[in-house]
RNA sequence: GCGCGGGUGGCUUAGUCGGUUAGAGCACCCGGCUGAUAACCGGGAGGUCGCAGGUUCAAGUCCUGCCUCGCGCACCA
């Protein structure tokens, strides 16, 4: 860098507004991007970023809460970077985006951390340790990592105010819960119910549906088939279980009543094939359902019977484990019944019924009149009384055990066959519901829960659904539509410690009251102390937590006692309450509130269905009847660069923070968003990032720095002596041009969410129009010393479009831009406003309407010359066309041509000075008599000859294609028709190609024009040589060698050399070349030493086209 | 099992209404160009567009079946 320059980079850069750019230093991106974080902090860039839109129609944005007991990782990165360009975007179009921050703090994740920590695995020792001191914990532990989330957020530029976040278990939020409960209660929507549902045995709680659809997984069990005996008759009924620990439960066994059954004799004894235990003697009776028994049946049987379940109905049979279900008052207990819903798809077509471990077999048991007893404890052990051999033990263990009390002779009663009561076993493989947090396989189990009546507001839920743009639209439609229309009973209460406490009281009757705020439980904590109850201190700032919450007793309506129903919600209801209990609605901040719901944008990952998206529905729904958000946008899964989901177990995390240190946060988002459509799998590579960095940022960056350091040096003034676009030359009105077009199309995109398209058309632009060909054909503009309309026309063009593409990339990469843009005009990017318009700061605006045409009005994009694009992308392709034919013909690129002709095409002399100084062509010629150059090809447009020729437009085709003289069948075609092969070939049926004729240095290419009809334009090259031309050459390759000379000895750009050439076999310079040599080489002394004369020991030496050159440098 | 979304050179991907030569980037090889950046330009090699049928003059594209990957669903007893 030459001595100005570092001048210009040492200026103080405050007080300036549009003065001159700083001169551009090195990219050290990283330091960029920290740097600048520190100058947002000082500046408050993100508060101003929102004051400056403060008039403007808001556009609200709610943030899922992440869970800070764990540590972020690259999806979390993904999923925010996400919400931030959107509202980034939002805020750059003049909306007020105000995003508040938001935790998630309750619930089990958090128990189980502190249960491992604190070594507290069962609900017994969690209640030895103290629920006080244990949810003092588990407060404590919600923000492990939250200076982790803190960092990452603020790293990666993720603009959220985590200064007033709304945290779950704040007293505000939770009573807001409690309000929204309240409504659910008094709309009769919450209920209390005994069901089957999936319970850990581990963490002590059943589960939510959705909660259980995150935890399938395949196992391998073994399933048996097992002969129930029947009393009053030698034959068995065989029924089929996967859960043998269900069996000391059964009590019913269920057949179809249509379907058919048959009663089987076993024929001869099994073969040696036999697997694993059980088995039946000769002469025994089973029965089955007809259509199963070649799946079933191991043995040749004789059919002996055959007829309807219904007409085994009330048959009865031994107990398989007598004595472990207490009959009770039931008169159904261990007899066939009937159910509909029994079919023939596996196991025997009948059902093993255990009334407490199966949904169905609950209802059924329910209906018949079964007895309901549990044979299993809440700790997932077999209650004792079940078995000597069983009691006490953890019934997923006890599979092995069950199976040879079966396979005893007799059975465990004594009154079973001989052979046993265990048919077969088999492992069966299938997908079983496990803890989402444990891992532990889930028991249905029956129970008391809480419910909210989803399926009573399936159609509202579905109607809203129907009202929120999804991206995509099929997750909407599809995923999420399905789960809706299969919505079930939303299980909300869990037997836990740390959540929102469930705010039902209730009395030993069965009185029940729900209560809806501090205020209200205060007063009915007085009304029960007034009644002689006693109860604790209830203060304004009362701990909404376990275990203060169930020191209260309430008085009921008729003077009963009321204790608290001891549960705590499910902790995707808090997160589903977000929308206004972030605001303390309805205690607090009505008219945000109002203002603010339903909210316009969430993000959140697919996996969120069931998740966030659902309940923020569930609960908007049933407490407001409206739907909660208007847009949601649904993110794909991040897999590893093999495709695999990230997982801690893999080991294939990928650390953010390895690429903020690396590349940079700018680097990181924009590959994520260019990588493929959102809502797309991404199979995160992080060579990906090396490779955005080096390409779009780095570009960028030099783009930024070419232009910013001739500024700094001219002192160029953006707001001074502009030259009107109009009077620019034709390579800033073309880039100028594309910049328009390219904006629009990536706006266009934004709107759409292809922000993938957005992002690569726009690197594309930067990378290749910018870069590879405005900033190189410009680079000679700038070098002149003195000032000139050409060079301020370059510097404001390149001002303007930096501008522009700043503005385009600051809501996916927010950090280098920024840079950029201050220096270029003194403001942050991220008050600058949207290019293609701020319809947000319109008069009357909305989030999701504005005037269109007013909208327009407020971009600042420039002009776009459709005509002129296409003249470039021409000019481009004949400067790619000259290297080719360079390249057949074997001429070296800096030997001159003495002429070019172009041939055919639109006029090109406004850039024939460009493309000689391209093609290295002395002078540029058109070439009017086409033939000279170029012949004709037809080719068949296949889309209108085909009606015409049908099944012979394949022959017709060839026919075009390989006419002997093209041009004659040409002017027949267009003489009015031509015949070929019985078919009238008219003009729209052929397309016209004109190519190079052979022989010439010449090649044709082919552009489409600003109407999208095909140009067929071709160049040709004069080959030959001469004494000039040679000596041209020559002393561009002499210049070209010692200027890497110069760089390979450090030299400073001013820096001056002397210059010594000898040449063997060269031709003979001219002395204008050898003056152009000094020149360009800044030579204070240059000289050519005559053929012959001996080069000195040590002189560069290269050679080239059979003459050899050295030179030395001092 | 049912539903959704994928499968295009070694890798990442584009591909419109079906139109005859499937386009790019990375990596590789050869050459060129460069006071131009981790670059740029030209050329090369590398594709049975998951498989098999079908419709059609014509299929990466439409239809059917199958294979395979991912995700989701669940009355799997």
């Amino acid at each position: 860098m030459n001595k100005k320059l570092s001048e210009v980079q040492n200026r103080s850069p405050g007080g300036r507004s549009m003065a001159p750019p700083k001169a551009a230093g090195e990219l050290n991106a990283v330091q960029l991007e920290t740097d600048l974080l520190k100058r947002w902090a000082d500046e408050k860039t993100f508060q101003t970023s929102i004051d400056v839109r403060r008039n403007g129609a808001p556009f609200i944005f709610l943030e899922g809460p992440p869970t800070a007991n764990g540590k972020p990782g690259i999806h979390h990165v993904v999923a925010r970077t996400y919400k931030d360009l959107v509202c980034r975007w939002k805020a750059m179009e003049g909306f007020l985006v105000e995003r508040k921050g938001g935790w998630d703090t309750h619930g089990l994740p958090v128990e189980i951390e502190v249960q491992k920590r604190l070594d507290l695995m069962s609900n017994e020792a969690i209640e030895a340790f103290g629920m006080a001191e244990f949810n003092q914990a588990c407060r404590e532990s919600v923000w492990t990592y939250e200076a982790a989330w803190r960092e990452m957020t603020e790293r990666m530029a993720y603009w959220v105010d985590l200064d007033n976040p709304y945290v779950t278990l704040d007293n505000d939020y939770v009573e807001s819960a409690w309000w929204a409960l309240k409504q659910m209660f008094d709309k009769g929507l919450l209920y209390r119910g005994h069901k089957v549902l999936p319970f850990c045995p581990q963490t002590g709680t059943s589960y939510s549906s959705h909660e259980v659809a995150l935890g399938y997984k395949e196992v391998e069990e073994p399933s048996v088939y097992v002969k129930f005996k029947l009393t009053d008759d030698d034959a068995s009924i065989l029924a089929w279980t996967t859960t043998p620990w269900t069996l000391p439960g059964n009590v019913g066994l269920a057949v179809g009543p249509e379907v058919t059954y048959v009663r089987c004799r076993i024929k001869e004894a099994a073969g040696e094939h036999w697997e694993g235990a059980g088995g039946a003697d000769v002469g025994e009776e089973v029965i089955l359902a007809k259509d199963l028994m070649k799946e079933v049946l191991r043995h040749h049987v004789d059919i002996v019977d055959e007829f309807l379940g219904a007409d085994l109905v009330g048959r009865s049979y031994e107990p398989l484990f007598p004595g472990a279900v207490p009959k009770g008052d039931s008169t159904t207990a261990w007899t066939v019944l009937e159910a509909d819903w029994v079919t023939t798809t596996d196991g025997t077509g009948v059902v093993h019924t255990a009334v407490m471990y199966g949904e169905d077999d609950y209802n059924l048991g329910m209906e018949a009149g079964l007895p309901a007893h549990h044979t299993v404890a809440m700790d997932g052990s077999f209650v004792t009384g079940t078995h000597p051999e069983l009691d006490g033990r953890y019934v997923k263990a006890c599979d092995e055990t069950i199976i040879s009390l079966l396979s005893s002779p007799k059975g465990t009663n004594g009154k079973g066959p001989e052979s046993g009561l265990l048919y077969r076993e088999k492992a069966y493989a299938h997908d079983y519901p496990h803890c989402w947090r444990t891992d532990h396989p889930l028991l249905y189990y029956a129970m008391d829960s809480w419910f909210v009546r989803m399926t009573a507001v399936k159609e509202n839920l579905l109607n809203f659904n129907d009202q929120v743009e999804w991206a995509p639209d099929w997750v909407g439609e599809g995923r999420f539509g399905e789960w809706l229309r299969n919505v079930k009973d939303w299980a909300i209460s869990r037997e836990r410690y740390w959540g929102t406490p469930l705010p039902v009281w209730r009395s030993e009757s069965g009185e029940m009251k729900c209560v809806g705020s501090i205020k209200e439980l205060q007063e009915e904590v007085a009304r029960a102390v007034a009644a002689g109850i006693a109860n604790p201190d209830c203060p304004d700032d009362v701990d909404l937590h376990r275990p203060i919450v169930d020191g209260f007793k309430l008085l009921s309506d008729s003077g009963e006692v009321m204790h608290r129903e001891p549960f705590v919600m499910d902790c995707w209801f808090d997160s589903g309450c977000a929308s206004f209990a972030q605001w303390h609605h309805p205690f607090e901040n009505e008219e945000v509130f109002n203002a603010s719901f339903p909210v316009d944008y969430i993000c959140e990952g697919v996996d969120q269905t069931r998740g966030w998206f659902y309940t923020l529905l569930a609960v908007s729904t049933t407490v407001f009847d409206q739907p909660a958000y208007k847009r949601c946008l649904s993110l794909g899964l991040i897999l590893d660069a093999e495709g695999k989901k990230m997982s801690k177990s893999r080991g294939n995390i990928v650390d953010p923070w390895d690429h903020f240190n690396r590349e940079g946060a700018d680097a990181t988002r924009w590959y994520m968003v260019t990588a493929g459509a959102p809502w797309n799998p991404m199979k995160f590579d992080p060579n990906g990032v090396r490779e955005t960095y080096a390409k779009m940022f780095l570009t960028l960056w030099n783009v930024y720095k070419f232009h910013a350091d001739y500024a700094a040096l001219d002192g160029f003034d953006p707001e001074a002596s502009t030259v009107p676009v109009a009077k620019r030359p034709a390579l800033d009105r073309w880039v100028l041009s594309r910049l328009g077009t390219v904006a629009n199309d990536y706006h266009e995109n934004f709107v759409n969410w292809q922000f993938h398209k957005a992002g690569r058309d726009l690197e594309d632009f930067v990378v290749n129009d910018l870069s590879n060909w405005y900033v190189r054909r410009s680079r000679r503009r700038l070098w002149d010393e003195a000032d000139s309309n050409d060079k301020r026309s370059c510097q404001h063009t390149l001002h303007e479009v930096l501008l522009t593409v700043c503005r385009l990339v600051a809501p996916v990469a927010p950090f280098m831009v920024d840079e950029i843009h201050r220096n270029l005009t003194g403001a942050s990017v991220h008050t600058a406003p949207w290019p293609a318009g701020v319809p947000g700061s319109l008069e009357g605006a909305t989030s999701d309407d504005w005037d269109e045409v007013a909208a327009k009005a407020t971009a600042t994009l420039p002009p776009t010359d459709p005509e002129l694009e296409a003249t470039m992308a021409l000019v481009r392709e004949l400067a790619e066309a000259g290297r080719r034919i360079r390249i057949d013909g074997n001429r070296r690129q800096r030997l001159p041509c003495a002429q070019g002709w172009i041939v055919a095409g639109p006029d090109l002399s406004e850039f024939h000075d460009l493309l000689a100084e391209e093609l290295n062509v002395e002078t540029m010629l058109v070439e009017n008599d086409l033939d000279r150059f170029q012949r004709i090809e037809l080719a068949p447009n296949f889309r209108a000859l085909a009606p015409k020729a049908r099944s012979t437009v394949n022959e017709v085709a060839q026919a075009i294609r390989t006419a002997e003289d093209p041009e004659a069948l040409l002017q027949a075609i267009n003489a009015g028709g031509a015949e070929v092969l019985g078919v009238t070939v008219e003009a729209s049926d052929v397309d016209v190609k004109r190519v190079e004729r052979p022989g010439f240095a010449a090649q044709t290419v082919e552009v489409p024009d600003a109407d999208g009809a095909s140009l067929h334009v071709s160049l040709v090259l004069d080959m030959n040589d001469s004494p000039a031309l040679l000596s041209k050459g020559m002393a561009r390759d002499i210049t070209r060698r010692v200027q890497a000379q110069r760089k390979a000895m450090d030299l400073e750009l001013e820096a001056t050399i002397d210059l010594e050439v000898w040449m063997v076999n060269g031709p003979t310079m001219e002395e204008a070349d050898e003056a152009w040599v000094a020149a360009e080489t800044r030579c204070a002394g240059c000289v050519f030493h005559p053929e012959g004369s001996t080069p000195p020991e040590g002189a560069e030496t290269f050679e080239v086209d059979g003459t050899t050159v050295h030179f030395t440098v001092a």
